[in-house]
DNA sequence: ACCTGAACACCGTTCAAGT
DNA sequence: ACCTGAACACCGTTCAAGT
């Protein structure tokens, strides 16, 4: 008869979609995010690979919940802080968490081509608001995005180029929700597109703003070359 | 008898490795590099998968190859031109070469952090040399680098972090052949790692220069931010 | 010298089935 | 409700063989 003490009832935790994903978050930080395919996390938690389909829609929503894990380390804002402080802090607290996943720009920059995760998504509306909050204007926060590019990120690479991979627009729904979810992106993007429609950065010019960025750099450069002479 | 008109001469030209290099680029442009392998690209090829090892060494060293031949594509240097235009139309040179190909920042960046190659320490070694001739120190010439990060690539994403992959520590001789190919990484490295025997940028401090260029940006902003209030 | 076919050890994922 | 096993359509690559 099969009681609670049965010899073959499984002597481990039953399974969930937290414990999937701190398990792929560190079997990533372990052998890097190439040796993580579904089997070998399968493996780790002791279970047949199809198991985790119960709790992960694929292997693509596992690396967006692996994502959502490592964001959710990074700092909160600080509030009553100078917006340079508040912004620089921020940035080098995100920083650390890429020194403790050195897989994640690498798995957040080719998900957020797809599709920006909610936990990103969030992020960066936070970071627009300690900019608008520092009295920045509605133009220069949008250069300074691309300006910072990633770097708001922690590291360098453009997020949110080639206007997203997802081509469909937004039913009036969504869009409002988005709007009460990220107020930030939306009033950023709403005052440079001049269009309530669009959510993506449609009207947003990557020639002028890849130089604006790289003007910055250079006459950041020059001014301490010339300093320096 | 066969003669050169037999009906089963194949009747394509033969294969050699700047053809296959061309169809895997043609390839990624058209369907994105996760949808190219190497069944398909022999397949494109009218050819059997392993006729391909013959002209590439593997999947690794395709994507290499690829690599070489979109640096390829990246205007030379101007000689004679102040050092700030000549770096800026080299970047924006080298942003409209990704612009053609948008999956090569994806992969110069994953396969630059196993090893760069040939063509990527070439083209760095082109735009240390312009900050140099413009008079900038070795050290903000360091400081530019990683300020500037990949942008000087045409994107953002740092290279070369990580102290690279490749852990092994050179030979003499091949340090030497560095030097000479690659003379003004050598010089900038020599000269911040007063270390004459590592090539790669052991003395270097991730930290310090990762807030350097954030607080190059964000002074920059302020400045902006300050003139137009 | 160049190309092929069969085979091996992997993938992600669907499906029907178990308990 | 949760997990499994077999199967399918893919990978990159080794090996022995063809011409």
């Amino acid at each position: 008869m099969a009681t609670p003490a049965d010899a073959t009832r499984p002597h481990r935790a039953p399974l969930n979609t937290q414990a999937v994903l701190r398990a792929a978050v560190a079997l990533a930080d372990e052998s890097g995010v190439d040796a993580l395919s579904m089997r070998k996390l399968a493996q780790a938690l002791g279970v047949a690979p199809m198991a985790l389909y119960k709790h992960v829609d694929g292997k693509d929503e596992l690396l967006d919940g692996m994502i959502e894990v490592v964001i959710g380390e990074i700092d909160p804002p600080e509030p009553g802080v100078e917006w340079k402080t508040a912004i620089r802090r921020r940035v080098l607290s995100a920083r650390q968490m890429l020194l403790r996943h050195p897989w994640a720009s690498q798995v957040i920059e080719a998900r957020t081509k797809v599709r920006p995760t909610p936990a990103v998504l969030a992020y960066m509306d936070t970071m627009i608001e300690i900019f608008r909050s520092g009295g920045l204007s509605v133009d220069l926060t949008h250069h300074a995005l691309h300006t910072m590019g990633s770097r708001l990120l922690g590291f360098s690479q453009e997020l949110f180029n080639e206007s997203g991979g997802d081509d469909q627009e937004p039913d009036p729904e969504t869009s409002r929700a988005m709007a009460e979810q990220y107020p930030n992106i939306t009033a950023l993007v709403t005052a440079i597109t001049h269009d309530e429609g669009s959510v993506v950065g449609a009207g947003c010019d990557d020639q002028f703003e890849f130089e604006f960025a790289l003007d910055l750099l250079l006459n950041g450069l020059e001014r301490l070359h010339d300093a320096a002479s």
